[in-house]
DNA sequence: CGGGATATTGAGGTAGTTCAATCCCAGTGG
DNA sequence: CCACTGGGATTGAACTACCTCAATATCCCG
C-alpha cells in the first residue's frame, strides 16, 4: 500500500501533481513507523532530523501548561506532514501525540532539503502545507478565542468532516471519531464536563452526535450555520502554487 | 533608509546571511507603500499577487465574525511579512489591517518564485518566517485557550518585547505600545472593559504598564513567570536551516 | 464477568461579560 | 491660551457561560 496516497489526495485538492512529482514525494520516505495510542511521537525541544507523514490513525499536537494542563493545537489527519515544521525550525515548541494507534511514514530532512535544492514547485507544495496547517491555526484562534461552546464543538465537527473527505474517508454524514470528550475540551479549551454537556444539546438539536467512536453529522448545513463554519480557509481551490 | 533591514535582523537571528542573500532581499522589493491607521491592508478573499513587508508602524490580521466580533490573529512588527502566506495560499482567509500608519514593502509573488528557482536557501528562510508565525499562532491558542486574562494580557507583554528587541526597537524596560486597549482586547480573546481590569491589577503588581503610548515593563522575570513565558516558541537559535 | 477508563448529572462557584454612566485627555479651533 | 470635542479608558452593578468538585452511570476490553 503507498504510504503517500493520503498527502497526494490532499496535494490534488490545492494543485496538479506530475507522475513525477508523485513519485518525487513517495521516494522522500525512508520507513513506516507504528506507534500505539498515547504515545508521544515527537517531543518538544527536541532536536529534529525527520519528519513524520501520518499515513493512519489520528495524531494531535499538545502544549502543557505547568499546573497539567494541555491546549491541543491541531489535529491530525492521514495525509497530514505532523511535524514538517519541524524541518525548518529545527526543534518543535509541542509534543506531537498519537491520539490512536497510528502509522507515521518516516522523511529524512536530508531529503527534503534536496527537494528544495532540485524540485521548486513540490518545494512550494510542502511550504503550502504548512501555509495551511498556519491557517488552520487561526481559524482555531476564533473558535478559541470568540464562539461559544456550543459553536466551538460544532466548528471542530464541520472542520473534521470537510477534512475526512479530502483524503477519503468517512461517508454518509459519518466519519471515524476515536477521540474521547477529553480530547474534544483540550482542543477547543474546554472541560470535559462542558463537552459533554454541550454535545448533549448538539444532539438534541438534530445537527450531530458522537456514537460508537464515530461523528454522526445529521445536518451539515444546520451544523455549519450554527458554526458559522466557511471551508474557505482550508484553501481547497485548485490552482497553480 | 533600507527597508529590509529589520527583515534582515529578524533573520539573521535565526541563521546566517550571506551579503549576497541580503542583496537578493533588497531586490525583492519593487516599491515603498503608506497606510493610514485603520487601513485594511488585505482584504480577505481577495486574489494576492504581491506580499508585504511591514517597514514601519503595527499591523494586525484580523477574522470577523458575523455579529461584529472580531479576533485578532497576530500582531506585526517592522521585520514582518505580513502576508508572506498570500504567496503559497493565493487567497488570505483574513484582512491584514494597519492598526497604525504604517510602512509596506511591496514584494511582487514572481520575483518570490524566482527566488524559489534558484535560492533554496533564501526560499527556506522565507519559508522559516511563515514557520514562525505558525509558531506564534499556537503559542497564541495556548493563551486563549487556557490562560486567565491577567496572563493572557502578561504574555502578550512578553511576547512584544522579546520581538522589538529583535528588530532594535524600544529599550529600558520601554517599548512603543500605539494600540488601544480594545486591540488587546481582540488580540486576547478579552473584552476592552476586562483589559481595563486587568492592566490595573498588572500595574498594582509592579509588573507592567501601558503609559503614553508606551509599555513599560518594570520586572520582565516576574511578568514572564506570571505569564508562564518560555521565548522558545519564538525560535530564535542561530542555526543553519 | 470484572474493572478501569470514559461519560453523565447535579449543585454551587467564579472569571469574565454586558450595559451604562462617567471620566480622561489629546487634538483642534477660536 | 483656553474651551470644546470625541475617542478611549475607567468604574459599578448585575448577569451568565463555563468551571469545579463529586457522585454515579456507562462503556469497553480482557
Amino acid at each position: 500500500m503507498d504510504v503517500t496516497r493520503s498527502l497526494v489526495l490532499k496535494l490534488e485538492r490545492r494543485d496538479v501533481l506530475s507522475d513525477d512529482e508523485k513519485q518525487a514525494l513517495a521516494a522522500l520516505v525512508e520507513r513506516v513507523v507504528t506507534h500505539r495510542p498515547g504515545a508521544r511521537v515527537v517531543r518538544e525541544g527536541d532536536p529534529q532530523t525527520v519528519s513524520l507523514l501520518l499515513v493512519r490513525g489520528i495524531a494531535v499536537r499538545e502544549k502543557m501548561l505547568r499546573d497539567g494542563e494541555k491546549q491541543l493545537t491541531e489535529l491530525h489527519l492521514p495525509g497530514d506532514f505532523v511535524d514538517l515544521h519541524g524541518f525548518g525550525l529545527k526543534v518543535l515548541d509541542h509534543n506531537v501525540v498519537a491520539a490512536t494507534e497510528a502509522e507515521f511514514a518516516v522523511v529524512p530532512h536530508e531529503r527534503l532539503e534536496r527537494i528544495t535544492e532540485t524540485r521548486p514547485h513540490l518545494t512550494r507544495l510542502l511550504w503550502l502545507n504548512t501555509l495551511i496547517d498556519a491557517a488552520i491555526h487561526r481559524e482555531w484562534l476564533v473558535s478559541v478565542g470568540r464562539r461559544s461552546a456550543y459553536a466551538k464543538v460544532a466548528h471542530l465537527f464541520c472542520e473534521l468532516a470537510v477534512r475526512f473527505d479530502v483524503v477519503g474517508i468517512g461517508e454518509n454524514g459519518r466519519w471515524p471519531f476515536p477521540l474521547t470528550q477529553q480530547h474534544v475540551a483540550d482542543l477547543c479549551g474546554l472541560t470535559a464536563v462542558h463537552v459533554s454537556r454541550t454535545l448533549k444539546l448538539l444532539t438534541a438539536d438534530g445537527l450531530a452526535q458522537l456514537k460508537g467512536r464515530e461523528l454522526l453529522i445529521a445536518d451539515f448545513q444546520k451544523l455549519a450555520k450554527a458554526a458559522e463554519f466557511d471551508p474557505a480557509y482550508l484553501h481547497l481551490a485548485r490552482m497553480p502554487r
